[in-house]
DNA sequence: ACTGCAAAGTAATAAGGTATAACATTGATG
DNA sequence: CATCAATGTTATACCTTATTACTTTGCAGT
């Protein structure tokens, strides 16, 4: 994070990375604590400086928990991207490897998630459509074209599937870090259930309903 | 929420209610303002108390929190209850229409959601298997059993398909409050994708898989 | 090199929130 | 009907956010 030819404050008065040695601090704190719940004051003196040169960077608490959102992001891009280079293109595997590499994420990630998806991930990001955002599933679309390609049916819609196994990793990960599912499922892995959840899935859409019940 | 035999507080120096006025209180403010954020000043305002009552009746705001977020899954459970009733018994139709009241209500409640699944949800209920907080799960095990046997095939385990259940409508729920959903499919309301998803889960189960890839 | 200014620090502090302590009032009980 | 436990109130300590006014520093232009 700190450039090396700008060595982090060394008894100077201006510190020369403030910006990203805040990020940084205030990400640790979030991961240490489990919780998005920080003090300012906490994050500028482990970066060295005083309560009140953050605002220099950031306009407000939120402004900073926005940048620490894009961090968390990023991790989950760069994990998703890992995950699809290690399997087949166009595999069932690398589609399974995909959600549960976002479960792993996720819920060893607890903080972050809140911070992406949680009481104010909304009101942070007004855009919802954030690059950083979103470039984590669009590996997953990619892939699933890919598999919908090999699989002959020209006819799925890619985007559409891709959001309906986003929600499935997305939901079990979720009910994952409630404790919900070794609850219910004391003896079940959540990746046990994402694995046969996709399958069962996957089965069901070589073989289109013809059911109007 | 006040007993009728004791009118909350005209100019009487005790409340007569007021652990309740509170709750209903804070749940109307977290409601009012999309947000768990409120203070206890003004939940103890609307209830006509000075700022330092409420702490005769929570331990502290986080024990307030915990009393909303039971309302917030009493809810929740009616609503659940209330949907099973609407349609038969072990039909296909109950489950769905399970899965899009659970959707609909997390969606129209997004600080109650929050509250129960967010940041604190984990710290607040320290007990995950909390009745009040399973109790709406349990409708739709009964549903998926009563399912299960009409299908005639007896062997599948009720319980994990429930989960399977939960997660996909709380997965489709949860990217449908963050905008995710309409952002990638604008034309697609959640309904359809939970509705989709699951008939096409349904079609699976009853194609056992029988790949080994 | 010198000067002056913008960038980026500090200290002090106002505003607002949580929680506690000491005191006040009241309804219920013997 | 006197007492006391329950339940209010007021005052306040402490914490956090964010701002203001001031200070230090690097660097751009001469």
């Amino acid at each position: 994070m700190n450039r090396n030819d700008k060595p982090a404050r060394q008894g100077r008065y201006h510190h020369g990375d403030l910006r990203d040695a805040l990020i940084l601090a205030a990400a640790q704190l979030i991961e240490e604590n489990v919780s998005v719940e920080f003090a300012m004051i906490d994050a500028a003196r482990r970066a060295g400086v005083s309560s009140a040169a953050p605002y220099r960077h950031f306009k407000d608490k939120d402004a900073l928990l926005e940048a620490v959102s894009e961090l968390a992001f990023l991790g989950l891009t760069i994990a998703t991207r890992d995950t699809a280079l290690e399997h087949p293109a166009g595999s069932e595997q690398r589609i399974i490897a995909l959600g549960k590499t976002y479960v792993s994420y996720v819920t060893e990630h607890r903080a972050f998630y809140d911070l992406m998806w949680g009481d104010m991930g909304l009101r942070r990001f007004e855009a919802a459509d954030h690059p950083i955002k979103t470039s984590g599933f669009l590996i997953l679309v990619e892939s699933v074209e890919l598999w919908c390609e090999s699989l002959g049916l020209g006819d799925y819609n890619a985007l559409e599937l891709s959001v309906k196994l986003w929600a499935m990793a997305h939901g079990l990960a979720c009910l994952s870090m409630n404790h919900q599912v070794e609850q219910f499922l004391p003896q079940v892995h959540v990746f046990s259930l994402l694995e046969s959840s996709t399958l069962t899935f996957f089965e069901g859409l070589r073989h289109p309903a013809t059911r109007t019940d």
